[in-house]
DNA sequence: CGGGTCTGTGGCAGCTACTGCCAGGTGGCA
DNA sequence: TGCCACCTGGCAGTAGCTGCCACAGACCCG
């Protein structure tokens, strides 16, 4: 790694850094570009450089949390069965959420005051589960297999993103991969009420 | 209803229909605002004041049809079970669909070109499942409750955006109902792998 | 039916998110 | 050490969005 790429590194971080403590300081609404760039010691236009939009400040370490969880996939071998890969990205995304809990609940906590944060949250965890479905379609055999594939890789996300909503609803408190296996043991049962097949 | 609310009404669909017009011949981020005021006759200040943003100028009828699905779960009687809950909401969905294919199709080919346009749609998408879990969480006794209404309704959303992803890749050709009978009978069956339980 | 009032409309000014362009400087590399 | 590449940041410009205010049409009551 080069001294160059180092310093960008550097500095794509420092500008997330500063622009969600300033966020949680003085709002999201009330904090400019202008003022996050003077923070972090950068002109304005660098900051665009690293950050395509203001709410994509918010979730800086976040889209890197759900790179890491996808890119984790391709360490295991073709034979794995489906079932164990969709554990390991469910852990390693809880895993990350236990190491920065703070930030996941500060990010989570600006989404829900500001709609366009929210958007922008709700479409980069649509695009991962896109992204994680074609991943997981590749080692699937058989029939409807995009369908197959969607609904595994949407009842995992699901069971994941109910929790944590559970858990920030708390404000941080529980444990985390406790209630994830919960939610978890909740699906794999038959309590959960469905629709009824027409006929 | 009052000559005003009549005449409001009017204006508020015409915006949206137009809007959505030349989104569709110019492309969305070549259509300004002000053009599609200038084309609806009104000041771009009035459309602001029926929209609150320019996505969701895209999503006029799309919001409009999913209020009409929650508010169709308050027409049921208490006592009725949720698995039929979730099946009347699903066939409503399927229904306001299958009477405005094009229009659908357009909007969510708009979103699929245009990053906002999308997130606004994840969005909306978002909080209408939030709201009926809490509807649905109402007519659920037991543990774990809102749990159980969130897989619930999860799943239900997901049977859908699964089918109509699929019935949109194809251009709209295939049978929209089909396809979320065939997805709710995926679901239904235990072909759809899941992640273990720890133990 | 007519006058006072309420309310939706739209123009104007202004802020800020965001972009193309260009000049200057710093790191990479021979 | 010197040239080249590329990252940086300032400037100007566009467009989404908002508060404010005057006007006009709709409503209501005598």
């Amino acid at each position: 790694m080069t001294l160059r790429e180092t310093k960008m590194e550097r500095t794509r971080e420092l500008i997330a850094e500063v622009a969600l403590a300033l966020f949680r300081e003085r709002g999201y609404a009330d904090t400019t570009v202008e003022q996050v760039a003077a923070a972090a010691e950068v002109g304005t236009r660098t900051v665009y450089r690293y950050y395509p939009t203001k709410e994509s400040l918010v979730f800086g370490f976040y889209a890197k949390m759900l790179d890491t969880a996808r890119r984790e996939l391709r360490t295991h071998p073709d034979e794995t069965p489906v079932p164990e890969l969709l554990g390991a990205v469910l852990d390693s995304v809880v895993r990350s959420h236990q190491e920065k809990p703070e930030e996941m609940l500060a990010a989570f906590s600006l989404a829900q005051e500001t709609p366009t944060v929210m958007a922008h949250l709700a479409h980069l965890l649509y695009t991962w589960r896109q992204d994680l479905v074609a991943d997981i379609a590749d080692r699937i055999g058989g029939r409807s297999v995009d369908l197959v594939a969607g609904l595994a890789v949407e009842q995992t996300a699901t069971v994941f993103t109910l929790a944590f909503r559970k858990w920030a609803e708390d404000g941080g408190r529980a444990d985390l991969r406790q209630l994830t296996s919960t939610t978890l043991k909740l699906l794999h049962s038959d309590a959960v009420p469905l629709p009824p097949l027409p006929h």
